[in-house]
DNA sequence: TGAATGTATGAACAATTGCTCATATAAAGG
DNA sequence: CCTTTATATGAGCAATTGTTCATACATTCA
């Protein structure tokens, strides 16, 4: 197939880019599990302690943690201690933005 | 642990609409993968068809139809024909939004 | 200080994913 | 028709992922 400049314009803009592209992928892939969906929404309503957000997943405390550290390093959450425990809570409002956008597309 | 009122509302909440937050993680991670991003991002310029797009990223024509059959039975794109070929478009202006948005957040 | 509580972490495992290879389908053009 | 070209599809495989289990760590409180 013979390519046509408009479009091999595209994708050297696309190769060019590749690693930005990559970065995306990494993005979303953190918002590509309905656990960490849904705690990343209920942080959008309020910081929580990792026993509270073990309590309303049904899943274990180690699940919510394993969670809870990929989506801190990868700086979505930041976390406190108060106490016992280790309150979590969004690093910005990126988050929110994203599942409003996401959401948008899901109920149209 | 005690739950304040405050909190198991938002768990509440999100136990309520726990499968539109699977459908959310089922659409995010049509963008968790570095091919598919290229490709939407692509197709936000441009329609393309399959060899096209297949020789840009450097995968193969097999690869690009597994990615674009995802892709489609998702609603994310849509084909036609013409000729010999399958033209490839968005469905609609939800991509190009969602990686305008998260775009921000990479960006930032 | 020692027990209790809350959280983190590593290993192991099943499930999912994205690719390749081989092959099928389908339209085009001699 | 029969070959060529473009695309689709299924099986198989390696890599990644999300969970559980066991256990470690850290802070509180008696």
């Amino acid at each position: 197939m013979e390519n046509s400049s408009a479009i091999s314009k595209i994708q050297d803009a696309i190769t060019r880019n590749s690693e930005l592209f990559e970065s995306l992928a990494q993005l979303y892939k953190l918002f590509a599990d309905a656990s960490r969906v849904k705690i990343l929404v209920a942080l959008t309503q309020s910081e929580m302690c990792v026993s509270e957000i073990s309590e309303f997943l049904s899943i274990t405390q180690s699940a919510v943690s394993h969670q809870l550290r990929i989506l801190k390093s990868s700086n979505l959450v930041k976390t406190r201690r108060d106490g016992k425990n280790i309150i979590y809570s969004l690093t910005d409002n990126h988050v929110r933005t994203i599942i409003d956008c996401g959401m948008e597309h899901i109920t149209e």
